[in-house]
DNA sequence: TCGAACTGCCTAACATAGTTAGGAGAATGC
DNA sequence: GCATTCTCCTAACTATGTTAGGCAGTTCGA
């Protein structure tokens, strides 16, 4: 019986005609910005009617909601990778992660607003869609408290010190390399203040800055 | 001769007509967000129909513009008002001006949104209103600078994670009070590691947390 | 004071969004 | 082989910002 066989090329059509959708919204994303995004090209880009994208997903929003699933899982895998194997010295991997996330960011700004999804009015991700955005944050738990950073606020602090330096790097200063700049200022700052712990660092106590 | 009379009554009603419907637009924009904003609904508000609207302003976006200028003039003066006279001890200054920031957002987080203008989309505010946003800015770096902070990048990183705390707060934790907490344990370590610096404080001395 | 110019509002209409209704034709399944 | 399902279509609807053009009241200069 060929049944389940027909079912699985019916399903693997239909996907490709679903991703085929979520390319051109990319595309156009990364053209006129995700808030400029309109059905009609969408659908004009795929050689279809405004309408038989409903066939696909529900809604414009339904649109977004699988283009921030997919940013989520992509940042997730491409975090594993390069978090593997972790840097031994708090510092280094501290910076690892910091510039992992701004590479991610920079290297698509349309992806780095889609994934901040509060910049995007009425779009609210799916609890499904949400689920990869929520790993990504204990896993970053995770890794600090291997590197000795208990203290879950010391964490928050550093995410929200990286969200910020991205955007104003991002607003102010698109192209440029201001953000290593600060990134490697706000590190010595966040490990001076024991934010990171020296455990596994000798050479941090010689590099300890003198105060005035 | 009455005429300079009759001319300023006619722009003192022009103006009053203005401020109703920006008083409109702002009723508005609290009750269903900034993105929510209808011409319709503050034509109906202010008793007028839409196409009316366009004698007083060349387009939406020209409101959002008043809007964005109104938010930051009001908040130029706040600060200005707090920060006089400015407190003596480095670290407490550091906090008032992250509390009267922190107060100003979440008082109204609509003002909030407009301040941050990258977060409306087609939005770009004018020259001219965006002036007093970076007056303030130039009064942070000089309020820091007598404070004793003369390294800009401190200055930037102080702004990033202050934006960064901030928008963690309204998006994970409105009415609460994780923002206190955070910013305490931010601003120690800070302090800590020169950002803030010991100068004009001699009690800081007596007050300097012991690392474990 | 009279007529011209201006001002502030109106109605009608338009362009562009997202979206719904309903149907036609091909593919699929029993 | 026939019923069902699927995918796409056209037509139309609603809501948005915006433009065109006009009309009545007000202002202002000769």
């Amino acid at each position: 019986m060929l049944g389940s066989s027909n079912r699985n090329r019916i399903a693997e059509r239909r996907e490709a005609t679903r991703r085929e959708i979520l390319d051109a919204a990319w595309r156009q994303a990364r053209e006129v910005g995700v808030a400029g995004i309109t059905l009609r090209d969408i659908a004009r880009t795929v050689g279809m009617q405004p309408p038989s994208l409903y066939s696909h997903f529900d809604s414009k929003l339904a649109i977004y909601d699988a283009m921030y699933a997919d940013s989520w899982l992509a940042y997730e895998e491409h975090v594993s990778r390069e978090l593997d194997p972790l840097p031994t010295h708090p510092r280094d991997a501290i910076r690892l992660i910091a510039r992992v996330f701004f590479d991610f960011s920079v290297a698509d700004p349309a992806r780095y607003q889609l994934m901040n999804h509060r910049t995007i009015p009425g779009f609210e991700p799916t609890a499904e869609s949400y689920a990869p955005a929520v790993r990504v944050l204990e896993r970053g738990v995770e890794t600090f408290g291997a590197l000795g950073v208990t203290d879950r606020a010391d964490f928050d602090i550093w995410v929200s010190l990286l969200g910020g330096l991205i955007d104003q790097q991002l607003a102010n200063d698109p192209g440029g390399d201001r953000f290593s700049r600060l990134l490697e200022r706000a590190t010595d700052m966040w490990a001076d203040a024991g934010g990171i712990p020296h455990r596994t660092a000798r050479r941090a106590s010689t590099k300890r800055r003198a105060r005035p």
